[in-house]
Parts: C-alpha cells; sequence; structure tokens
DNA sequence: TGTACATCAGTGAACGCGCGTTCACTGATGTAC
DNA sequence: TGTACATCAGTGAACGCGCGTTCACTGATGTAC
C-alpha cells in the first residue's frame, strides 16, 4: 500500500504534464525563501527544485516577479488565517496583544518571507490578488484593535492615528527582531512592549 | 581661475593613484542606493563611477559586503549627527518628538540607504566600525528619549520597555511609510501617531 | 641631494557562474461532431 | 463510441548579460642610506 501510494507518485512525477505546478512552485519559492534568504532567490531554482524546465513557470507567472506577487499573497492570507486563529475565544480586552502576539510570531517564524512581503521592488504592488490579501490582513488587525466589524469594503480607508500607532509599533518591533537590533535586549520585555501597544478603544490614557 | 580648478580636477582625475578611492567609492555607493535601489547595487558599477577598474575596490574594502558595510556605517554616522542636531536648543519635553520625526525624515530621504543600513545579509555585522556607529546611533536617542546621559559606553544595554516600544513604533512607522504601507493614510496622522509614542520618563500614564 | 628599493595602489584581461527570458518544438488533454 | 483538431502545458537548447573575483602586471610614492 506505501508502495502503491509511492506509485502514484512517482507517476505523477514523471507526466508530461505536471498536474499542479503553479500550487508546485509557489511551495518551491517559499522553500527557497525559507532556506536561503530573498537575495538568493531565483525563478530558475524554484523551477530545478520542482523538477520542470526553467521556461515552464513563464507559463503561469509570467515573471520571476509573478511568482514571488503570488507567494507575497499566499502569505498574507496564511497572516490572516493566523491573525483570525489568535483571536478565537479571547475577550475582547485582551485580543489587541492576542494578535500582536501573533504577527510577531510570523514574522520571526518565516522572517525571509515576512520581508519580501514588503518589498514593493519584488513584488507587483498593484497586482489585485495581492493588493486584496493585504488588506484582509490588515482588516483582521483593524477589527481586533477597534472592535469595529464595520469596516467598509470597497472604499479607501483612513483609520485612526491610534491604530496606524499600535501597528507600527508592532510592526517595528517584528522588524527590529528581525534585523538582529534587539539581540542585547531581554526577551522578556517583548511582552512588556505589546503591553504598551496604545489601544485604539481608548481604553488607556 | 575657473579652468585652472578643472585642470587640477583633471588631473587628479587621470592620475595612476586616485588619492582618495575608498572615500569616493562610498560616495558612489550611496549614489547607486539613491538611483537604483538596493537589489541594483554592484561592485562593478561602483567601480565604474569612480572612474576606476573593477578590481580596484577590493585594496580598500576586500569584497562587495565590506564596501556595503562602510557604507552602512558612514549612514549610521550621518543619522546619529542629524539626530543630535534635531535636540539643539529643544526643550527636554519636546525631545522625544522632535528626535522621532527627525529619524522618519532621515528614513524616507535616503531610503535605500536606510534599508540597507539594516540588512544584515547584506552587512558584515560584527564589523566594529559598524557596530559602533550603529550604537551611537541608539546612544542619541536613548539619551535624547530618557533625559539620562549616563549610558554605560562599553557594558551590554539592556534598556527598558518603554524605551524600546518608543523605537518600535518609530521604526515601524519608518518602515511602514518606506514600504507603501501608508498611502491611503492622511498624511496628518503621522504626526498624532508620534504624540502617542510611550515616554520613557513615564510622563504619559 | 641622489639613488636603490620596498611598498602601495592601481590596471585590464580573463575566469566561470547563474541568471531571466526567448524560441521553435512536442506531448497531452479535452471538446465538437 | 470514434475521430479530428484546437488548445494547453510542458521541453530543452540557446541567447546575451552583468556579476564578483583572480591574476600577473606596472606605475607612483616614500623611505633609508
Amino acid at each position: 500500500m506505501h508502495s502503491k501510494l509511492n506509485n502514484v507518485k512517482k507517476e505523477a512525477r514523471e507526466r508530461y504534464h505536471h498536474g499542479d505546478l503553479r500550487e508546485s512552485l509557489i511551495v518551491s519559492a517559499e522553500e527557497i525563501l525559507r532556506e536561503k534568504g530573498v537575495a538568493a532567490f531565483s525563478l530558475r531554482e524554484a523551477a530545478r527544485r520542482t523538477g520542470v524546465s526553467p521556461a515552464a513557470p513563464a507559463h503561469h507567472f509570467g515573471d520571476t516577479r509573478g511568482l514571488l506577487t503570488a507567494v507575497a499573497a499566499r502569505g498574507f492570507r496564511r497572516l490572516t488565517d493566523e491573525l483570525g486563529a489568535a483571536l478565537e475565544g479571547v475577550p475582547a480586552e485582551r485580543r489587541l496583544k492576542a494578535i500582536g502576539s501573533r504577527y510577531l510570531k510570523f514574522a520571526c517564524g518565516n522572517p525571509a518571507l515576512f520581508s519580501m512581503m514588503w518589498m514593493r521592488d519584488l513584488v507587483e504592488p498593484d497586482d489585485e490578488e495581492y493588493v486584496t490579501a493585504g488588506r484582509a490582513a490588515f482588516n483582521v488587525f483593524e477589527r481586533a484593535a477597534t472592535g469595529s466589524d464595520m469596516a467598509p469594503a470597497t472604499a479607501p480607508r483612513t483609520p485612526g492615528a491610534t491604530l496606524i500607532a499600535a501597528w507600527a509599533m508592532l510592526h517595528g518591533l517584528a522588524r527590529l527582531k528581525l534585523e538582529g537590533a534587539l539581540v542585547n535586549v531581554p526577551p522578556e520585555i517583548e511582552d512588556d512592549v505589546l503591553d504598551l501597544m496604545p489601544d485604539p478603544r481608548g481604553s488607556i490614557c
């Protein structure tokens, strides 16, 4: 039974048509980011890891930027999911912190991916999928932080200063950690920093 | 007189020995960062712009990473100067905000340089000059934010949570701006965010 | 003041590399009749 | 149910490119005597 499974897999691998190349390329790309970082990423290696010719990716993504954009969008979707999961069963007054520590956890667990997601040089910043995915992640944060579920779906957002301030503190903490700027800082402090996030509901100050 | 000056310059340019190649390469590198961004940086182009053979930089910096490290260190020194200048004649209670907006100004005025300064992949993170320059910048921030001048010069720092929180908010705001994440946010909000920085002197809350 | 020589700061040609992308092509798939 | 054909998803060889670095070298500088 095990060997049967392997045969199926092998056949699939050796088929002329891959079957799910788009998906596989994204997975390979994430792998490269995880193992080697953003700077070392190349389209050819993604193809190589997927066991496909270097010209194949063009069919699905056009060019390198296209693939990275898809990977970034997928990253935002995963972030959205994780932020959502972090809120389950958490009372309103602890949601800001809960979402904050999950945001950090995501960034530190996927350092290269997280960085790449924000690099407008590498990504097609106007790509609809990318924009939508990014906005969805922010929406979760906004709802958790403000307690409001009424965020308009389409209109341009102009969120309040406190919300942006909380996000900035969070994002900055993540970046500083990734950048190794906090190596001399005791890790417990991180928790205190999260407590200092300004609360958009105005419960502090 | 003008032409005489030009002749001197021309001679200098055409001399076999450059005279100040180390300095010139750093300047060219900054130029490239400004014009093309981090991703497009190359050692060869820095040499080309300086009017020197591609092998010349090795004499002064060893390799690409060496040059970028020097550029980053210089960036931190410039940041230190600017932060210091931002404090001149500013009363204690307004220093936190003053230094905050200067930090933002620096980041947004030198986007590629600022990003590069934090990229441990591109830089020799243990280089003494780099480390010293980075620490000096942080020291200015710390002194301005806490009002304390007694920061030990050598001992490993373990700054308080509020200080880190303020820095994180600032750094995060800078990053979000550079990353284009705030395009839909009215610019006035930035000022309000700075007002929300937690004050390490405990004057708020 | 003159000269020999070590050291320094450059040259420029060459290396091998991996990259993104193009190209004419072919095998597989699915649909219309 | 069988067949013709359009479309799709791949191949793999080739392109030109710019890169970082190495190498043997040479011109300029400065120092010791």
